[in-house]
RNA sequence: GCCGGGAUGGCGAAACUGGCAAACGCACGGGACUUAAAAUCCCGCGGCCGCAAGGCCUUGUGGGUUCAAUUCCCUCUCCCGGCACCA
């Protein structure tokens, strides 16, 4: 007999959407479970890592319903972005209904993989009801000063004509298509992320459950450092140099200070030196070059001396002032104190330009007074302060503090943080996204729509030529409109939002995604949220994860949500490979999940992707391991033939099957399917070598267990065990830790550490009794007999260590 | 360089708080059933020595703690990821 999959499949499918078995109802008297997994964009297709993916959430949303949880458990589209705009230039259609043809096949994919998902709360970022919210919610921000344009050298991607984040920079290439990013000066929208940086990190601390990675990323990209600015003061005209240090210890080394070519200072102090011919043409040259050839590390370090001099405020020594392409004005204050002995970039520049050295930090077992001039490199670590004045003899890292305190307190310093967060650019010079909702008046200004006018519609059509340039500057019904204070001839702003705005509060939305009084409603997401468990890949580990906790900062002080933190759990799935590479397109080695479905079901794509690896790690695809997975259905399913035999199952087929429904619970709880799968085989194997005998308990056990990851086959073998409601309602197995209990126990017998025999013993043995029986044990004679025991280690009900 | 993660049979992997290393599956070998094949069911399957009983070795490297280490501590190597002329 074998598995008719395709049949079972839809019928189980046709009945779960019949009957609206997955619609979650808001019910504050139930306890709440919302998992969620991160939505797709519609590309039309779902690949192997939504496969993963969805499967995983799908799983645990089905263990989580069967517990008695009230489970929510939506999906939707992150439908704007531009794909949808390539493809109107491609297919000569138009975003909308490609994009509105794709979350149709999409769903049509998604419901064929059995995903139990609530499509009553569907929703499309591309809707104009929901995009209605983010243009509120940028008004939001643009009232409390958090959305702001301003014109900078902001990050732009040849090949899709727009501008990117500084997170959508990835290894100096665009993340959507690789291109090598370039440097533009425009006028942009941008939101000030930066002033939650420090939530933003600290709040990482309460996200125990959260992969260590994710946070350690987040980490580095917020990337705090704590030093202290020091005002150098130019020798002829008393203007200060801030420079920023973490080793404000070493500042009495400090022998020549450098500034960034771009530094704002640098024209005004070489005028009418006899430096200033040099140092323009250095400064030239480095502006030609780009900035990934200038941040590579192997690029000898060039500068030039301005003719200057400042005051080393410390030990009022003058020092000579210099420019050097290593400094860069983006971090800091573009400028820095050099110290050759103890920074090993200095000392590359200080050697290559004969510049001065003085040690400050003795190196601890190193010679004493060593001269700078036998070094060969510097020297970073710890040790005692020398020729650092009333600081001498003590520890570096306790001089650290004692120089700053007493810095601030002569004011020639200030103890200061520096970040790395930069404000997020979301202007998109893009048609399908949200329009940004502000209108320019050559009277008025700025002005922000009225909250009334919301939507800002996109228009249906525009100019697609793929020539470049907004598509909506070139729609004049669009741009051509009335300012809305002094109703005179305005123009609307044509760049879009960055489609990471739209995905940066959608979780809320599917709390409530009809609301129409805000983005979401308080009741109700209060009710739903916080996300209890997300899931979904690493690559956005900053991105969107970031903005998300971002945003949600500001809802919390809106006072529209009560929590610092929207994804209580969060779980990152790994790739799923072929041949030890990514699936993509581009390699040619792509498996399509449908066709996995029309071969074997998707019950047995569920099981094998689920047990061919722990979630987390990457999983190699393999057609053997779904045969495998295929076989096993067909092993559980062969058990309805098993003839009802009224013999009493035996002792250790109960137990199995006890063990079976704890082990299996644990296990998903912490989203070890593949172990729990792996146990789920161990009973039916057991159940096999006991089939003589009564086994409807053991199979009715497998189904239950079996549920969640093969819910179709599941259901029908629920139904053909003689079952009339679906097996999602009949709640999730409990085992008796009584029935695990052993009576008679193995223990393992080691001389000196070493598995020497095993012996069986009731489980409650005395002491002295398990020592005589060890001790008479014949098997152990010959490696005890005649030597003294030195030591007798009992742990109860596993193991006795002799120690001769 | 800094931060985070990892390394276990031919392969994917398992081992809870330190207590039988390799569960479960894949591949492979053998047997049963069959005219035959497929499917299925049963058995074997880390390495070395041995007819066997059994013994010795084995979790990237070297060391340590412990009666006992895949697990804890230190050293090193390699792999993956993030940040980085970041001052």
């Amino acid at each position: 007999m074998i598995y008719g999959f395709k049949e079972v499949e839809e019928k189980w499918q046709k009945i779960w959407t019949e009957q609206k078995v997955f619609h979650a109802i808001h019910d504050p008297k139930r306890r709440k479970y919302y998992v969620l997994e991160m939505f797709p964009y519609p590309s039309g297709k779902i690949h192997m890592g939504h496969v993963r993916n969805y499967t995983i959430g799908d799983a645990y949303s089905r263990y989580k319903r069967m517990q008695g949880y009230n489970v929510l458990h939506p999906m939707g589209f992150d439908a704007f972005g531009q794909p949808a705009e390539n493809a109107a230039i491609k297919n000569k259609t138009k975003p909308d209904i490609w994009t509105h043809k794709c979350i149709e096949w999409m769903k049509k994919e998604l419901g064929r993989m059995g995903f139990s998902y609530d499509w009553e709360r569907e929703v499309s970022t591309c809707d104009h009801n929901y995009y209605k919210w983010n243009q509120w919610i940028f008004l939001k921000m643009f009232e409390k000063g958090l959305a702001y344009k301003k014109g900078s050298n902001v990050n732009w991607c040849p090949s899709c004509e727009t501008t990117l984040a500084n997170e959508e920079v990835i290894d100096e290439g665009c993340w959507r298509c690789h291109t090598k990013v370039e440097q533009k000066d425009l006028e942009q929208w941008f939101l000030k992320i930066t002033d939650y940086k420090e939530k933003l990190l600290d709040d990482l601390r309460q996200l125990k459950d959260w992969p260590q990675r994710v946070i350690a990323m987040q980490g580095n990209w917020i990337g705090k450092s704590q030093g202290v600015e020091i005002y150098f003061r130019l020798k002829e005209s008393d203007k200060i140099i801030p420079v920023f240090t973490t080793r404000v210890d070493t500042i009495f080394g400090a022998t020549y200070i450098v500034l960034a070519p771009e530094h704002p200072l640098v024209a005004e102090i070489i005028k009418g030196k006899p430096e200033e011919k040099e140092a323009l043409k250095f400064i030239h040259k480095v502006s030609k070059e780009s900035k990934a050839v200038r941040s590579s590390e192997d690029v000898k370090k060039e500068g030039v001396f301005t003719g200057c001099y400042c005051v080393n405020p410390v030990n009022s020594e003058t020092i000579p002032v210099w420019i050097a392409d290593y400094v860069l004005m983006e971090y800091g204050t573009g400028a820095i104190m050099a110290v050759p002995t103890h920074d090993q970039r200095d000392f590359l520049f200080a050697k290559e330009h004969n510049l001065p050295m003085k040690i400050v930090i003795n190196q601890p077992g190193g010679p004493p007074g060593q001269a700078p001039d036998n070094m060969r490199e510097a020297y970073e670590g710890d040790g005692v302060q020398i020729n650092s004045g009333q600081f001498d003899g003590l520890p570096n890292q306790q001089a650290k503090l004692k120089i700053a305190e007493w810095m601030e307190k002569e004011g020639i310093g200030r103890i200061q943080t520096h970040w790395r967060l930069r404000d997020w650019l979301i202007s998109r010079q893009r048609y399908w996204g949200t329009p940004i909702p502000v209108i320019y008046c050559s009277k008025c200004g700025v002005v922000p729509v009225p909250y009334a006018d919301l939507p800002v519609k996109l228009p249906k059509e525009a100019p697609f030529t793929g020539e470049g340039g907004s598509p909506l500057s070139k729609v004049s019904e669009f741009v051509n409109t009335a300012c809305p204070k002094c109703k005179s001839p305005a123009r609307r702003e044509t760049d879009t939002m960055a489609t990471f705005f739209d995905s940066s509060w959608y979780f809320l939305r599917f709390s409530s995604p009809k609301f129409e009084a805000g983005p979401f409603s308080m009741e109700e997401a209060g009710y739903w949220m916080p996300v209890d468990q997300y899931i979904g890949g690493i690559e956005h580990a900053i991105l969107h994860l970031l903005y998300s906790r971002f945003f949600t900062k500001f809802f919390k002080e809106l006072g529209m949500v009560a929590f610092d933190e929207p994804f209580k759990k969060l779980l990152t799935q790994g790739m799923v490979l072929k041949d030890g590479e990514v699936m993509s397109k581009s390699r040619g080695n792509i498996v399509d999940p449908d066709s996995i479905i029309k071969n074997y079901g998707a019950d047995t794509l569920r099981i094998y992707i689920l047990f061919a690896a722990p979630p987390e790690v990457e999983m190699e695809w393999s057609e053997r391991g779904i045969e495998g997975a295929y076989r096993f259905l067909n092993r559980v399913w062969r058990l309805l033939e098993n003839k009802r035999s009224k013999k009493e199952p035996p002792e250790k087929l109960k137990k199995k099957m006890h063990q079976a429904i704890k082990e299996v619970t644990l296990d998903l709880e912490s989203f070890k399917f593949n172990t729990a799968i792996s146990e789920i085989m161990e009973l039916v194997n057991e159940i096999y070598q006991d089939s003589d005998a009564d086994i409807t308990e053991a199979v009715k056990t497998t189904v239950l267990l079996i549920s969640p990851f093969a819910p179709h086959f599941a259901e029908e073998m629920w139904q053909r065990l003689g079952n009339k409601d679906s097996i999602f309602k009949a709640g999730w197995p409990k085992y008796e830790e009584r029935l695990l209990e052993e009576s008679v126990v193995t223990m393992i017998i080691q001389v000196n550490g070493k598995l020497r025999c095993k012996i069986e013993v009731p489980a409650g043995i005395a002491e002295e009794n398990l020592k005589e029986i060890v001790f008479s044990d014949e098997k152990l004679k010959p490696w005890i007999e005649g030597k003294p025991v030195k030591n007798l280690v009992i742990v109860p009900k596993k193991l006795v260590n002799i120690v001769i």
